[in-house]
DNA sequence: CTTGGCACTCGGGAACACAGAGTGCTAGAC
DNA sequence: GTCTAGCACTCTGTGTTCCCGAGTGCCAAG
C-alpha cells in the first residue's frame, strides 16, 4: 500500500511544512528534495497518502499539510530522534551542575528545556511517594511549638509548624526525634503510615499525646503534597506558534496543575528513558497541541516525569532529542546528590 | 484651564472606553453620561483636553482615547479606589487562611489576585533581608555531612547540605547548634555577618575548621537568595487584551525575574499601604502595560511587594481595590503564622 | 459660553476582478 | 504497469474601487 517512496513523499511533506509552515505542494517538493521523479508522479502518491489519511489540504487548490495519523507515522517509522551537538551538552551540563538545591534543579531545568526546544518546557517536581525519608527533625522553637521538618532522599524538604498539646522540654523532644529517626530512617514514604503505626504503643504513657500530634500532622504532610508540584517555562515561546485551539486554552492549561499532571502522561514504570509523543488530539485536553514527555529520576525507578509542549507542527527529531538529554542529565545530577 | 466639567468628560471618556474598548464619541458620551450639555460642547472640551495631551484621536474621524497622562489625571484625580464586596472578602479571607506554609500562602496569593483582577499577578516572596532569624538547625546526615537549616520569622526555610572537612561527633553538632542559636536567634538576616564575625575566634581551636565551613555556607546562603523570587499566575489572561508592545514581549518579562523586580518596584520604606500605579509608558520596559502594585507585610515593615500587570487600558479603580484588599490580608497571615 | 448646522475626512466593509499556485485527469512514453 | 507531460479547472489571497457612516472642526446665531 505504502511503498519506500510514498513514505519519503511523506516525510518529505512533513519537513518541509515544519520548517516553512505552509502547505507544500508537488512542484516544491519534487525540486527540494531530489526525488528523481516529476510533480505528476508525486502528485499521484500524495492523492494515495491523502486517501489513507495521511495528508489533507486545508484548501482545495493549496498544498497537503500533514494529519496527527501522518505525524505520528513520520514519528514512529519515518524519522530519528536527533542528538544535541556537543556544544549543547556541555552547556546543559555545566548549567545543572550550578543548582544549589532541589528547587534550584527543577527551575534550571525547566528554564533550560524551554530554551532549547523554543517551545514550552513542564517539569514535575520527584515524587514524595517514591522517595525514602533520609532524615526526620524536630526543632522546638518556642512555647509549645516545635517545626517539623521531613527530609527526602531527592533533596526534597517539607517542613510543618506543629502546635503541642502541652509544654515539653527539649531533652524530650530530642529523644522523640531520635525515636523517629530510628524508625524512619531510609524508610520509603509510602511505608512510613506502616512504620508508626505502633509506636505511640511503644512509648511512655505521658509522651503518647505529643507524639500523636506529631504524628498526625507527618501523615498529613505525606497526603497533602501527593498532589504534585509542576512548573513550567517559556510560555513566550507560544505567542508566535498559531494553535487551533487557541491560545487562551494553552495558558489556562499551564497553570491547571491537574491538567499539566495529565498531559504528562501517567507515571509509569516502565523504565524511565523512554519518550512518549502525544500528537494532537491524541491528547486527552488541548487537542491542537503535541507533547514530548519522558520521565526522569535516580538510578532505575521512575520519580517525576518532564516535557514540552508545542503546536502539532512541530520537529518532533529536535525536540525528542533535547528532552531525552536534559531528562539524562538531571537524573545524573538527582543521582549525585 | 480645565474646569470641573472638562475633568468631567475625560472621566467619562475613560471609563466608557475602559468598559467598551472603542474610542468614544462626542455623542455617545453626552447621552449616556447625562452632562446636560451637547455634543458641540462636548467637542469643544475635547479639543482643549487633547490640546493639553490627555486623550488622542486614533484617525481623524474617530473618537478619542485616553493617553496615559490621561489615566494618570484619572488615577490621581479622578477616581476613588473601588472597595471589594462583602462576599469578597470572604473568599479571599476564606481562601488564604487555608494555606499550610508560606509557599502556599504565596501560590494561593498570586491565583486569587490573578482570578480576582482577571488580569496577570505578580507576588514576590517575602524578603529575605528583612526578615529575622527565628532557629537554625544543624542536622547531622552520616559520614562528614549536616544539613543545615535556617527558618525565619517569615516562615521561610532554607537548607543545604554542607560537607565537612572532617568526621564530627553528634555532640559537638548539638553543641555548635546551641552556639549558632545563642549568637542568631532574633538576629536581622542583614546583622548575620556582623554576628557571626569573631564566633570562631570564640570557640576552641579544634573547631575552627568545622564552624569556617558552616559559616561560608551559611552567609552563601544569605547572599544567593537575595535575588528574590518571584512567582505570577493568571497568563491566559493576556489571550484577550492586545498590547501594543505584543504579547511576546509581556510574556518574556513574565518569566524574567529581574525585569518582573522591576516592574513590581523599588521596595520602600514607606508604609506598606501606598498603592504604586504606573501608566504605560511611565514603566521602566513594556511602555504598553501598566502595573498596580502595593507592599505587604506584617507589620509596618515591608517584606515585599504584590501586584498585578495588564493592559493600559484596565479598570483602574476596581484593580486598585483587590490589589489593596489581598495585600492586606496575606500582611495579616504572615503576621499570624 | 453654548448650541445647531454643515462641510469635510477617513476607516472599514462589500463587490469585483485577477493572478498564481496547485490539483486531477488523460494520453502517451518507457 | 509505471512514470511523465500537458491541460483544463478550482480555489485563495490580494489589490482596487466604491460608498456609507461616524465623527470631527468650524462658524454663526442664541
Amino acid at each position: 500500500m505504502l511503498d519506500d517512496r510514498k513514505l519519503a513523499v511523506l516525510r518529505a511533506i512533513v519537513e518541509d511544512y515544519v520548517s516553512t509552515n505552509e502547505p507544500v505542494g508537488s512542484r516544491a517538493l519534487a525540486e527540494r528534495h531530489n526525488l528523481k521523479v516529476s510533480p505528476a508522479t508525486v502528485r499521484n502518491d500524495m492523492a494515495a497518502l491523502e486517501e489513507e489519511g495521511y495528508i489533507t489540504q486545508p484548501h482545495t487548490s493549496a498544498g497537503r499539510v500533514p494529519t496527527d495519523k501522518g505525524y505520528r507515522l513520520f514519528v514512529d517509522r519515518l524519522s530519528q530522534v536527533k542528538p544535541l551537538s556537543g556544544a549543547e551538552r556541555r552547556a546543559i551540563e555545566t548549567f545543572l551542575a550550578g543548582a544549589v538545591d532541589l528547587d534550584d534543579v527543577v527551575t534550571r531545568t525547566v528554564r533550560l528545556l524551554a530554551q532549547l526546544t523554543r517551545q514550552v518546557a513542564v517539569v514535575q517536581y520527584p515524587t514524595l511517594t517514591r522517595s525514602t525519608v533520609r532524615h526526620v527533625e524536630l526543632v522546638p522553637l518556642h512555647d509549645r511549638r516545635v517545626m517539623l521538618v521531613l527530609i527526602t532522599n531527592t533533596g526534597r524538604v517539607e517542613q510543618r509548624v506543629i502546635e503541642l498539646p502541652e509544654v515539653v522540654e527539649d531533652t524530650r523532644i530530642a529523644h522523640l526525634r531520635a525515636v523517629l529517626n530510628a524508625s524512619l530512617d531510609g524508610c520509603g514514604l509510602l511505608n512510613v503510615p506502616d512504620q508508626v503505626a505502633d509506636l505511640p504503643e511503644r512509648l511512655p504513657v505521658e509522651d503518647r499525646p505529643v507524639v500523636a500530634t506529631i504524628l498526625s500532622v507527618l501523615l498529613e504532610t505525606l497526603v497533602e503534597r501527593h498532589d504534585e508540584k509542576i512548573v513550567f517555562a517559556g510560555a513566550a515561546n507560544l505567542a508566535g506558534a498559531d494553535f487551533s485551539t487557541g491560545l487562551r486554552d494553552v495558558l489556562e492549561a499551564l497553570e491547571e496543575q491537574v491538567v499539566l499532571m495529565r498531559l504528562l502522561g501517567e507515571t509509569s514504570t516502565d523504565t524511565p528513558s523512554t519518550l512518549t509523543v502525544r500528537i494532537g488530539s491524541e491528547n486527552p485536553f488541548l487537542r491542537g497541541t503535541s507533547i514530548v514527555a519522558t520521565g526522569y529520576g535516580s538510578g532505575d525507578n521512575e520519580l517525576a516525569r518532564l516535557g514540552v509542549l508545542g503546536p502539532t507542527r512541530m520537529d518532533y527529531p529536535v525536540t525528542m532529542g533535547a528532552v531525552r538529554a536534559v531528562a539524562r542529565y538531571v537524573s545524573q545530577i538527582l543521582a549525585a546528590s
